[in-house]
DNA sequence: CAAGGCTCCTGATAGC
DNA sequence: TGCTATCAGGAGCCTT
């Protein structure tokens, strides 16, 4: 499942391996894949040939790359998604849902591959005068941690407005961006903060930790899955991205805390899971 | 309007 | 062995 450390691999694939190429031919194989193109298979391949594929772009787990000064490309690998550069005579992947053909003699093509599709290729409209061309379909997702402009102030002052726990604002795209499941178990384990601590709860000092710990665990997945990208591939693999040794919380249920031996515990929650120490991280007094 | 829940999808795995 | 049930989860959309 790809969180912001593998897009931004992929997007460094793209700069790399795409970007400024023309389209000859954009084939759509299967029309889930580009849903939020909301005129149809038609009309996404229609815009995208002649284009010139512009500067990879990223926000959160959105990349996108502009096509022209009111349109850009934009692409989410959803939990299963890949973009691979391969050769045009490679064999179709299982999964392939669109290919994209350059107007070159590279050998190579653009190919999206996503087995449960939720992920998708779309064209948009760009925010009137953005400088990067951000889609207007990307303007309400926040700046991510690992951006310049991310203002961690105002992520403060959202968290005390807010009527909701902790972890159910990390993944709340709108406030900050590019934290999934797993990396927020993670930054709330070195944080020790239980994930239905009530965000209005929450200290200046204690959110700039929280800030800090995911950080930190992004950059240390970026550094870890970033180191092979100058290959053909513009995507690791969608599991290769994660590095088991390098998770304290996720997925270890029964397993001892790294920090103070007590078995991590695991809860079902929206659906899906939470893990956290229970020691280390208890829960709030406020929850029943 | 804000908050929380539902839903899309397919393959791996567990359980019988 | 082969079937069915369960789980994984991002984010748009719906309900409350």
């Amino acid at each position: 499942m790809p969180e912001l450390p593998e897009v931004e691999v992929v997007r460094r694939g793209l700069a790399r391996w795409v970007s400024g190429r023309t389209v000859e031919e954009a084939v759509v194989l299967h029309p889930r894949a580009v849903r939020r193109h909301f005129a149809g298979a038609e009309d996404f391949a229609a815009l995208l040939k002649g284009a010139v594929m512009g500067e990879a772009h990223r926000r959160g787990k959105y990349l996108w790359l502009p096509l022209t000064e009111s349109l850009s490309l934009v692409g989410h690998l959803g939990m299963s998604g890949q973009l691979l550069v391969q050769p045009t005579t490679a064999p179709y992947e299982t999964h392939l849902r669109v290919r994209v053909r350059f107007a070159d003699t590279l050998g190579t093509e653009l190919r999206f591959v996503d087995q449960r599709t939720f992920g998708g290729l779309s064209v948009h409209e760009v925010v009137p005068g953005d400088p990067e061309g951000l889609p207007v379909t990307l303007a309400h997702i926040a700046r991510d941690p690992l951006d310049d402009a991310f203002d961690e102030d105002a992520f403060h002052a959202a968290l005390r407005r807010k009527r909701t726990t902790i972890k159910r604002a990390l993944l709340d795209q709108s406030l900050i961006s590019g934290v999934g499941n797993i990396y927020a178990d993670e930054a709330l384990w070195r944080t020790r903060l239980h994930y239905e601590r009530p965000t209005a709860s929450l200290t200046r000092p204690r959110t700039a930790e929280l800030v800090t710990h995911i950080r930190e665990v992004m950059g240390d997945a970026l550094a870890a899955g970033g180191t092979s990208f100058d290959s053909l591939y513009v995507n690791v693999n969608g599991e290769s991205g994660y590095f088991d040794r390098s998770l304290d919380a996720y997925g270890r249920e029964d397993e001892p805390c790294r920090r103070c031996g007590t078995p991590i515990r695991r809860r079902a929650w929206m659906n899906r899971s939470s893990y956290f120490c229970p020691r280390c991280q208890p829960a709030p007094r406020t929850s029943s």
